[in-house]
DNA sequence: ATCGACGGGAAATGAC
DNA sequence: TGTCATTTCCCGTCGA
């Protein structure tokens, strides 16, 4: 696989190769899944593609199984023939505007040590993708979201522990009793504690770098420096590897 | 006293 | 087969 070298800066540089993995994520998951007859580019226009079709990196209600995907339904080659406008830079912007952000913690999460496969979900993952989905707001919300303070919502605390249950497959369903042992649980490693305050917990910092890629961290100045054409933005190659600034989740 | 939230021991489970 | 990350069950404590 070719890697094509762009002269970006540090920052672009982080934020290119974050999304490179994200891709990279993604057609993995397109290739175990064997969907259609694919040739293997080494270019991005098939990996915006792919993102905007397969619901492991959507937004979470494809991931719930409760919607489809809004994306008009086409085939990878029709793509990967025609699409010669995805390859102008003007639309790629457009494109990584239309990532959602807990896509991106989607891909972020699934993510495979060493970047092979995917992982099962941990819950205190699937609790961080549910922080970013505004759908589960009534569940669970930021108290404090730099500080990774978060808290469950009384009313549909069940409600959540129920989805997170159907998630794992379990055999009984999942109670938030039970998951609010599991997440006792993590006292011992420390990657989420407890806060005395009522049905309020915190994630680590460590963990919360892990599941926060920079760029969300601070959206605003995510969605500014895509917004504005004229401003340095990325390579189309996701596949630059040059500036290895993110670790990633390699724990 | 009741209830909801919390804390933790211990065994079982399933994926890897 | 062993390890890991829960899951499941259960019992006790605490504060409103």
């Amino acid at each position: 696989m070719n890697h094509r070298i762009s002269p970006l800066s540090p920052q672009t540089c982080i934020e290119q190769d974050r999304l490179g993995q994200v891709f990279e994520d993604a057609f993995e998951v397109l290739t175990q899944h064997s969907v259609g007859e694919l040739q293997y580019p080494p270019d991005h226009k098939n990996y915006m593609t792919f993102v905007n079709h397969y619901p492991h990196i959507r937004g979470s209600s494809s991931c719930y199984g409760l919607l489809p995907t809004e994306e008009p339904n086409c085939n990878w080659r029709s793509v990967t023939n025609g699409s010669a406008d995805l390859y102008s830079e003007e639309n790629f912007h457009q494109s990584l505007q239309s990532i959602t952000e807990n896509q991106l913690v989607q891909a972020s999460i699934f993510q495979h040590k060493g970047g092979k496969g995917r992982r099962k979900l941990r819950l205190f993952e699937y609790l961080f993708e549910s922080l970013c989905d505004s759908e589960m707001a009534s569940c669970i919300q930021w108290v404090d979201k730099t500080k990774g303070v978060f808290q469950f919502i009384s009313k549909n605390k069940e409600k959540l522990a129920e989805l997170w249950g159907k998630r794992k497959g379990n055999r009984k369903p999942m109670t938030y009793q039970k998951m609010a042992r599991a997440l006792r649980n993590y006292a011992r490693t420390g990657e989420i504690t407890k806060i005395r305050r009522k049905l309020t917990y915190q994630f680590s910092e460590a963990v919360l770098q892990k599941l926060s890629p920079p760029y969300l961290l601070g959206k605003d100045i995510f969605c500014s420096q895509y917004g504005q054409p004229d401003q340095e933005y990325l390579s189309l190659n996701p596949w630059n590897v040059n500036c290895y600034a993110y670790a990633g989740y390699q724990s």
